[in-house]
DNA sequence: AAGTAGTTTAGAATAATTCTAAGTCGAGAA
DNA sequence: TTCTCGACTTAGAATTATTCTAAACTACTT
């Protein structure tokens, strides 16, 4: 099974209006990465875990251009990096208000809707300082 | 300057028993490295960190030994792991229950005490899971 | 068609952490 | 005390994720 009608047809010139805006040239390798990260439902992924489905698509990407494209996206603001795993970091397609569930034993992200959970009572940042984001990961296991 | 009166006569015995109770036999090295981390208020530590800190203060251990040790601290309660930051791994003396701000410029730890920050409306993990605990990181920078 | 700045890439370089294999030490037995 | 053995420590190599470098390539403007 290779890339359907639907990635190429559909996704792929989102992709390229969403490039255009973030600034991005719309060169063949942000193009696939793009319409891999975006062109179905939200979703996480590491910088190996992305290379080796593109390659495995047959694309033609080099590690270090994923490194680099997850990063300009993240600036971008078409993705959001999740800091769960010390050993590796995590992207979110999804840039909105949420949560995760960490999967320790898979290494696995899971999303919590923006509106699902409450923190109340984060103190004021000290003086000088201001808060750029709350973070909360819910880390769970096999019982 | 060496180390202190206070810290051979009082902090390392305490360490001492801590140790036992863990099951860890008291060698040269981890009383060493307990006492610099147990013989005073709570406080984060990277494995470099506390290397540099205990070689500057005369003491002879290698980065190894202190890498091993931190996770034998983790595995028996002494310590926690705090995961803010991609790059590196933070150990925390205080393994109560609390939060963290986590100043992204210095990449530096501030706790937030346990009864503080309230979070609500976490959903029940998904079947065969169960909650290890909640993180809730407080990123903040320079304004 | 050509120029140029932005991109991509292979491979080297870095940085944190772990592994390996050999030497050292602590605590109980003799 | 001395012996013994498993636990512990260590230097240095190895591993892993990520970044850097410098050269080749390509998208867009003129």
């Amino acid at each position: 099974m290779g890339k359907t009608m639907h990635e190429n047809a559909v996704a792929a010139p989102f992709a390229a209006e969403k490039l255009r805006l973030a600034g991005l040239r719309p060169t063949r390798q942000r193009l696939e990465l793009a319409s891999h990260l975006f062109g179905g439902p939200d979703r996480h992924v590491t910088a190996e875990s992305l290379h080796d489905e593109v390659v495995e698509a047959g694309i033609k990407v080099s590690l270090a251009t994923v490194y680099n494209t997850l990063h300009q996206f993240t600036q971008a603001g078409l993705l959001r990096q999740v800091i769960v795993d010390a050993a590796r970091g995590y992207f979110d397609t999804n840039t909105g208000d949420h949560q995760h569930f960490f999967l320790e034993d898979e290494g696995m992200l899971i999303d919590i809707p923006g509106e699902t959970i409450t923190v109340a009572g984060v103190p004021t940042a000290p003086p000088g300082m201001t808060v750029d984001r709350v973070d909360v990961v819910v880390r769970i296991r096999r019982s």
